[in-house]
DNA sequence: AATACGGGCAACCGCCCGGTG
DNA sequence: CCACCGGGCGGTTGCCCGTAT
């Protein structure tokens, strides 16, 4: 994190200069800026970045305010902590992709491929770490005695919030390392579910409470988007995926008490004021839907079983991923 | 109470890729 | 074909804050 420059003021007396791609911002945003950059996004939708901080009145760069759109002030965002199932996702997406955290955030509904790829350095990682050094025996402490077959090591370890113990886990995002491990049928590819009655977080027995890809925004009910046009639009959502309609897990429980949305966010996101401000956005997000969906066809390990589809040298990550999305976690549908 | 230290995370950097003229 | 530009992405930095000493 970096202090915003100590020029605000003076940076703002430059708006009228066009010409002033020398003297953009950098560090944190105040809340004027994200006032600025919400509301244009809003009313105005995604165009072109350097447009977008050019109109808004920003002094900043087109890539930092798309950085702060993406990874901040978009209203779908999910703030908080990683849920255990999330944690657990992120595993065994990383597993599958190695650190192709866009992708993974692709399939994490409301995370941010910044915010997963830091969860990981910061959290996931560590405990990995740890847990490989404690896995250790004591008596075969010392390095040399590492074992060749790291991931059989791992295998069984970390799963967090749940027992399964069949997920294999990876400090090396090597995709041949990966996919060999794949094709060994190391890991559960379905570790969140519970095979024989179908569990998936929130729900049970076939069926699981899913919240759909809507957001309210200032109590305005209805989904947003961005339309075709770009233009971020209230109202009317999109329907896809499972039996035609969108959904995104309920991967946490979220209140639905407080519904009362502060406009003003209170800038210091050190303080659990202004973190308030976007779970509030949140729980307005996610409230008014509890719908149920029938979880079918699920195609468990039929990739996997099939060893001669996929060799070494033929890898293909979309292949392997249709396995991670729409069968495996039929709840992510709307992502792709 | 003061200081040191480590964790968490927002934001920047630099590279890559695709589109366009 | 090439240069330029904008956007996307992964890696890294650096600051704030909580905790330990």
């Amino acid at each position: 994190m970096r202090k915003p420059e100590p020029s605000a003021a003076a940076a703002k007396s430059n708006n009228n200069n066009s010409n002033n791609t020398s003297k953009l911002r950098k560090g944190l945003w105040s809340p004027e800026e994200d006032d600025k950059l919400m509301s244009y996004m809003i009313n105005n939708g995604q165009g072109c970045w350097s447009d977008v901080a050019r109109n808004a009145g920003l002094q900043r760069c087109g890539k930092s305010c798309r950085l702060r759109w993406i990874n901040y002030l978009r209203p779908d965002l999910k703030r908080g902590a990683f849920s255990p199932q999330e944690e657990e996702l992120i595993i065994h997406l990383h597993s599958l992709l190695g650190n192709r955290w866009s992708q993974i955030a692709a399939r994490l509904p409301g995370r941010t491929d910044n915010e997963i790829k830091n969860f990981w350095n910061s959290t996931i990682k560590k405990r990995l770490k740890n847990l490989s050094s404690s896995n250790a025996s004591p008596n075969t402490s010392d390095s040399s005695s590492e074992p060749k077959d790291h991931h059989a090591m791992l295998a069984g370890g970390f799963i967090p919030g749940q027992e399964h113990g069949m997920m294999p886990l990876y400090m090396d995002s090597s995709p041949s390392l990966m996919q060999s491990t794949v094709l060994n049928h190391m890991f559960d590819p379905l570790p969140m579910l519970d095979h024989a009655g179908l569990t998936l977080p929130g729900g049970a027995g076939g069926y699981y409470n899913a919240t759909p890809c809507t957001t309210q925004i200032n109590g305005v009910g209805g989904d947003c988007c961005f339309g075709d046009n770009g233009v971020f639009e209230v109202g009317g959502g999109v329907d896809i995926g499972v039996e035609g309609e969108i959904f995104v897990p309920a991967l946490e429980c979220v209140s639905t008490e407080n519904q009362n949305l502060k406009t003003e966010p209170i800038y210091d996101h050190r303080n659990t004021t202004h973190n308030n401000y976007y779970n509030n956005i949140n729980s307005i997000t996610n409230t008014n839907y509890n719908n149920n969906i029938k979880v079918e066809n699920i195609g468990v390990g039929n990739y996997y079983d099939d060893q001669e589809e996929l060799t070494m040298g033929e890898w293909d990550l979309e292949d392997l991923m249709k396995d991670v999305s729409s069968a495996s976690f039929p709840f992510l549908d709307y992502q792709s």
